[in-house]
DNA sequence: CAGCATCCTTTAAGATACTG
DNA sequence: CAGTATCTTAAAGGATGCTG
């Protein structure tokens, strides 16, 4: 019932901020913390804080506009932490908060499972391809 | 280190049965999974099977494509059971296997986690946006 | 280094018409 | 009813150049 909620309300992409979409903030959340980006960010600073580059390079063919699109948003969500150090050259630290780090944990949670079950996932793969190319 | 191995992976988005794409398959089940409708479509089976326009329904403003291309991929990665009963008019159920209940729990955690916390994320943004306002 | 602004391409998603 | 096929639109994503 609670959660039937999320799924009976209104569609919306996730842009920019968010900002004017019609859309129940609960499911834009959901969709923040498991857009491609945004769960990659949320697991791998799981293990440690990150500096902006540092987490390009540790994430991996992610744009920096991506990143930080993605960064911002859950930041704006007080997720993640921007630690914006007043050096020059720039030094900007980002790690998860609090809330950040109950998120992570159900996300890292998905992510275990698929690794775990990956084996499975692919052998039902074949039987459906299989099916599909004898029929 | 296990999950980081699905950061650091080759980037690919969610096409039609997502064939020719140079992704790790593990984290191809994730962004299946975590997908805009494949979360709503398996938390919605989580409380029963449904039958095609029924789940449409449920979910609303699900366009007839997508809920069509979300049900074979997650049929195809062996989540979800596709029952055809050769009657007129046509009649087809949808239900998780034991692999998809699986994945819909923990997607269901991540949904009832971002329930539980809305109101925290709701605060954070106004902080956020004062600060942006006022700087 | 850590971005922001702009332009451009690729994909996802929606609308519509049609079929077994 | 439960789709498929096709077309169009909207959004995600990438490339490049610039700035404090």
């Amino acid at each position: 019932m609670a959660v039937s909620d999320v799924v009976s309300s209104v569609t919306g992409p996730t842009g920019k901020y968010d900002t004017g979409e019609q859309m129940c903030p609960h499911r834009m959340v959901l969709e923040h913390v498991t857009s491609r980006w945004g769960v990659l960010v949320l697991i791998e600073l799981l293990e440690r804080p990150y500096r902006f580059s540092e987490l390009r390079r540790a994430i991996g063919r992610v744009s920096e506009k991506m990143l930080t699109q993605t960064l911002q948003t859950l930041e704006r969500d007080g997720l993640i932490h921007r630690d914006a150090k007043p050096v020059i050259p720039p030094r900007v630290d980002y790690s998860l908060t609090d809330l950040g780090r109950e998120a992570a944990q159900q996300v890292r949670g998905l992510a275990l499972w698929t690794e775990e079950r990956m084996a499975e996932v692919l052998k039902a793969r074949e039987v459906y391809d299989a099916r599909r190319s004898t029929s």
